[in-house]
DNA sequence: TCTATTTGTTGGAGCGCTCTAAGGCTGTAG
DNA sequence: CTACAGCCTTAGAGCGCTCCAACAAATAGA
């Protein structure tokens, strides 16, 4: 098992291992005759650089650190995959941890992250403390994705979600509805700025806003709409796409049909709202996007080309499917 | 920037740097005055060992090498959800690479985890050949997860989709249904063993199998619902969810309900199953411990626990949800 | 008291690589 | 035939750590 290093492969090929590294590093400044030789005993002894070595001699890291808290919700992994195409595109690989939603866990996580003096770290969501994140800044680049913060040497990405209900408000103002109630998110993580977006978008078209307390969950939508009875609003602007599914199903338990009764907003564009089965009008995030701008500002901040931080604010876009129409009689 | 070695940490304690190693790594060996000294000037200077140097002097690896098609797909993320927890539990890191089912870029990000001489590697549903497989395994214990293999030298992890989709029949027979079609997953990757599963408990119970071409989406399974208008079976088990829902709406358009005209079962218990709204009837399968059993294996190896291949076969479960019923008129 | 043992501590070599500075070679000019 | 550019090539130091052998100090046994 014992692999082959460079000075095997200079012994063979008849060089020294420096003119060894020079070829593996893709000098130009080899001669073909000996590069055709290096690559070939490298080849015959099956060698590749050691990827830590290289990286402790050469002071310098192509390793990107990702803590997530944690896989099983598809936003953080459908993040992680657009982190690693750009990684990737650039030569860097990701180093990956999970936090869990424990500050304890996560500052450890933290710690065996920057134990490997990566080049960048990139944080999805994280509750450490803003101090913890301070500190990891001052020893490489941090980009937050789904966290604000006001630190000024950390990145941040993040979506919009005030002007994403907004879009939702919009598009049903539009279609004739003036009673629209909106579905919260509790004390969820993109909660609050959902929930200002829809009194902001209700006060700017004069309607009167009307908030019920729910949560993230499709249990959570249908206990509200039976709150709701009695009093129904012509449509509803869920915090998320279960929380919108189950709020569907209560209204059709209650005798409503949706969207002729009442119209239904989602908020995420999962992969359960594109199901022809529940055609959900919602709110797209672009996911996979929040990856790529993650891994392009640590990749900048690393080659030096830019120290004040960016923040990015990424657009949701409104997508149209079946759950939303005109009113049967406008209010 | 510079970060401090455990030359500083040596110095400003008073002792040599072979001491602050030892204290480092937890030895037992060292004097408790010694201990709290090293420990305080470490606290003091911020300092934390260097992953990569410590691998490269002890000639181990405390990293797991992970290869996954994308994350964009809940499966692969929730196994390596499970590979990260075990490894975290036992000190290690997983350093992520994806290989979007191309071989190419595959075996591109093979070398590349390799690269970092990682001390195990676990390959989700890899596509590169067999014989590129091998020679990775040459290098360090590599598992092979929701991919079988004979290669004597790599653990396998696996799901017995022949038996998940006898589950599913005899969950239906034992309702009393006869006429039961599987809607198949065509080319896809698990769905032969589920057809051959289909098959054998059809013919184990005496009963004339139906197999309709399908694949792997709710348009396919409502696709499938419609060719099978004019001879309706009493009960469909899908190839998975996804498909499952699509033949529910089929049925519905052609005014048919579900459970009570037909029974509908699905496959792997997405989270899509669970919602109220559609509360399917599925075969799970354990994704997380998918991702435990990979990681154990690999440990055990690392250990030098076991040398003889290990297969794991993980049962997967029905759950019976809301989709199936006994038939109206018994065939 | 003196030698064995145990316990705690240390210098130095070396992991596989990069990088700098210096060296060898060619070829052309003097 | 020597000088001086190039252009390749190489020796050697060193990245931050671990590990071994050696040693000093404290304890035990005789």
């Amino acid at each position: 098992m014992a692999r082959p290093t460079m000075d095997d492969v200079g012994k063979r090929a008849g060089v020294s291992r420096a003119l060894v590294s020079l070829v593996m590093r893709g000098s130009p400044k080899v001669s073909d005759r000996r590069r055709a030789a290096v690559l070939q005993a490298a080849e015959e002894l099956g060698y590749s650089p050691h990827a830590m070595a290289r990286s402790l001699a050469s002071r310098t890291s192509h390793v990107l650190g990702v803590m997530v808290s944690d896989l099983h919700n598809a936003f953080f992994a459908e993040v992680v995959d657009g982190l690693d195409a750009v990684a990737a595109e650039h030569g860097f690989d990701l180093i990956l941890n999970t936090g869990g939603r424990s500050p304890a866990r996560e500052r450890r996580a933290l710690r065996s992250l920057l134990s490997f003096r990566p080049a960048g770290l990139a944080l999805l969501s994280p509750v450490v403390p803003t101090a913890d994140i301070g500190r990891a800044a001052e020893q490489t680049p941090v980009v937050l994705v789904a966290r604000s913060s006001r630190l000024a040497t950390v990145d941040t990405v993040n979506d919009d979600g005030e002007r994403g209900i907004g879009l939702a408000v919009d598009h049903l103002v539009s279609l004739g509805h003036r009673r629209i109630a909106h579905l919260d998110g509790g004390e969820g993580s993109q909660s609050a700025p959902r929930r200002r977006g829809y009194l902001a978008a209700m006060a700017a078209h004069g309607l009167a806003p009307r908030v019920v307390r729910s949560e993230y969950t499709d249990v959570g939508g249908a206990r509200a709409v039976r709150g709701l009875a009695g009093d129904m609003p012509t449509a509803i602007v869920s915090c998320n796409d279960f929380n919108a599914v189950g709020a569907i199903s209560a209204l059709e338990e209650a005798g409503l049909r949706v969207p002729r009764d009442v119209s239904v907003v989602g908020y995420d564009n999962t992969s359960l709202a594109a199901l022809r089965h529940v055609s959900l009008t919602t709110i797209d995030q672009p996911r996979n996007e929040f990856g790529r701008l993650a891994a392009e500002a640590l990749l900048q901040r690393v080659r030096g080309e830019r120290v004040e931080p960016v923040r990015h604010l990424l657009h949701p876009s409104l997508v149209v499917r079946s759950t939303t129409a005109p009113p049967v009689r406008p209010a």
